[in-house]
DNA sequence: AAATTTTTGAGGTGCGCACATCAAAAACTT
DNA sequence: AAGTTTTTGATGTGCGCACCTCAAAAATTT
């Protein structure tokens, strides 16, 4: 005689339940589920369809348990950064505190991304005992593309990070689409310089990062298509130097008597800002920027800057983890929620 | 002899060294843990030292598991609703799904928000038993906020839902600032007019809601403040009547010469935007609108549209799932994930 | 001091699964 | 047919905690 099912919600299958309906053992349904060798492709299939016919899914809470390692994941980050960075930081840190209870561990790892080879060195350290799963915000160079390949045959999970590595079959990556958000900073641009005739100026670090060639790419695009009263210089780079930055601005500030609109496009926008304060004279100069930082709010709550373009750190970072988890127990994740938004923000909606 | 440990992670505290380092029995570390009667104060406070001084933290996978029954909640929406209602409740069913693997069911309860006596009755019918969290959207009348208050004298725990509930001490409250929502369509109007010299027209459902009417503050407030130059026209009401939609749009095109932009207050602007497209001939006429939707979205990709205000569904729905969660494992919440952030969508931005 | 009440301890059970071991059965080889 | 390999089953253990019962100890009352 069988027992009363104890309440409505255990009806749910199990794996013994999983077990009886393929006609296996419970021992045989491990193997599938977990993928372990040694499993006829006819009795694979039998588990399969009777997962499919009594609607198993396998209970994570139960599974994460009987684990006992947690999931231990990585975020590979630059040694050197901006305030971009310290906001990606604090929110991994965040997120160390509230995954201790969920047995879950995330730890970083700075590398150098000036020396390519020292970056490169350092993800081959990285062990497949130590990680469950490694985000990784690097350059696109050579040496890295190449540790990142061989990270995956040595069999770590690894997903881009915040800028994208180029020829992967991008099924994943956690960050923006960064020419839309070019073309964002383009369209406000445009709208916010009210039909006016004149030039806009791009500053930026570098052009060599990817992120910074797409941006243009956007904000060209945009601006070309829709504004053609604007005609937009070509990109300044500061290498991220007080000094050149200092004399580039006061460069163009000087040469272009029609500038209307100044656009900087990097993530360091901190030394631009403190600049363009000290010239800035015209209060009809547009000015637009990218990623929330405590300079960049402070410059829109002061009308120094008009509009933001940003992606939000805790949800890259949020994101990238649940990704990884989600690999690791071969689930799917939520399409909507990974998808990160390209935020503007103006002074009213700085919350 | 003591046994070495497993594994570097398994150095958590569990509740067994809890009770040894509080000189106490599991028995009683249970009860202090889930709130249980009959412990002295002393016992108490002895194993609440314990907790800090070992740093001892709940393993809240295993806690799931042991609790058979995992959580279940409730969204109480209203019966009758918009475009962005649908969005709601589609992120709800995804919520559905990925809530399975994690012993997490979600119901959602629909009330006839017309009717405050039949909305208050269906919310004093739900049940203890059947509920571990509710959040609740509905309207704030007098009848629903006591039936909310009787739910609470029954030990349910609700928190209100995208429409604040005006006296409740707002500990939580998921959704977004209207007030700064229509600051930041006022801001949008007045950059994107550019200094010309006219009126603006609001339309809404109803001045009713206390949604509009805090939108309607934070849009004038940015208007007098800082765009002169703008004159905003009393609220028209539509009444969610097509009818009188189309009335009230062809009668404000038609008597205000001056008419520069078109604020769609509201979180249904569908009719508004079609009525619109068929009056709009002057190209140069501003609109803004509140929440992404199929329509709104295609407005903005035609534009017809200038610019969205909008909050996230699947965000408020995952925020209200995982404070919800978080108050029943008596656990503390990300307060940067649970902002709910006032988000502008242009053309460029829809991701 | 005895009776009563309150507080604590000891111990067990099971949540659903991962992971391990060993033996038995089935499928191929020679 | 005997041996070899592959596949499967049976069974156990434990993850960390919730939840339960019963008895013992301590505190309080009479």
């Amino acid at each position: 005689m069988k027992e009363f099912p104890k309440n409505k919600d255990s009806m749910r299958p199990t794996t013994k339940d999983l077990a009886q309906a393929a006609g296996v053992s419970l021992a045989t349904v491990d193997r599938v589920l977990n993928g372990r060798p040694g499993v006829r492709e006819k009795t694979v299939d039998a588990v399969n369809n009777a997962i499919q016919k009594i609607g198993f899914e396998r209970n994570q809470v139960a599974a994460t348990l009987a684990r006992k390692r947690g999931y231990r994941f990585g975020f590979v980050l630059p040694k050197e950064g901006d305030e971009f960075l310290d906001e990606i930081m604090e929110r991994i840190r965040e997120i160390q505190r509230a995954g201790r209870a969920e047995m879950m561990s995330v730890k970083t790892i700075r590398v150098d991304e000036q020396d390519p080879h020292k970056a490169a060195e350092s993800l081959s350290r990285l062990k497949t005992e130590d990680f469950d799963g490694i985000a990784i915000m690097a350059p696109e160079t050579p040496q890295i593309r190449d540790a990142i390949l061989r990270m995956r045959e040595r069999g770590i999970l690894t997903i881009p990070f915040i800028s994208n590595q180029q020829n992967e079959e991008n099924d994943v990556f956690v960050g923006i689409d960064n020419r839309a958000a070019g073309a964002t900073a383009g369209r406000l641009m445009g709208r916010f310089v009210c039909s006016k005739q004149g030039v806009v100026a791009v500053i930026t670090d570098t052009v060599q990062a990817r992120d910074s060639l797409e941006r243009r790419l956007g904000f060209d695009d945009v601006i070309n298509h829709d504004f053609p009263n604007l005609r937009v210089l070509p990109t300044l780079e500061t290498y991220a130097d007080q000094e050149r930055t200092h004399r580039i601005i006061q460069t163009v500030m000087a040469s272009q008597p029609e500038l209307v609109g100044i656009y900087m496009m990097g993530s360091e926008a901190r030394v631009p800002l403190e600049m363009l304060s000290q010239f800035r004279t015209d209060e009809d100069l547009v000015t637009i920027a990218h990623e929330k930082t405590p300079s960049t709010v402070d410059a829109l709550r002061n009308r120094k800057l008009d509009a933001l373009v940003a992606q939000n750190p805790g949800h890259l970072v949020r994101s990238a983890v649940r990704i990884l988890r989600a690999k690791c127990e071969n689930r799917p994740t939520l399409a909507s929620q990974e998808k990160t938004r390209i935020e503007i923000l103006i002074a009213d909606n700085l919350y």
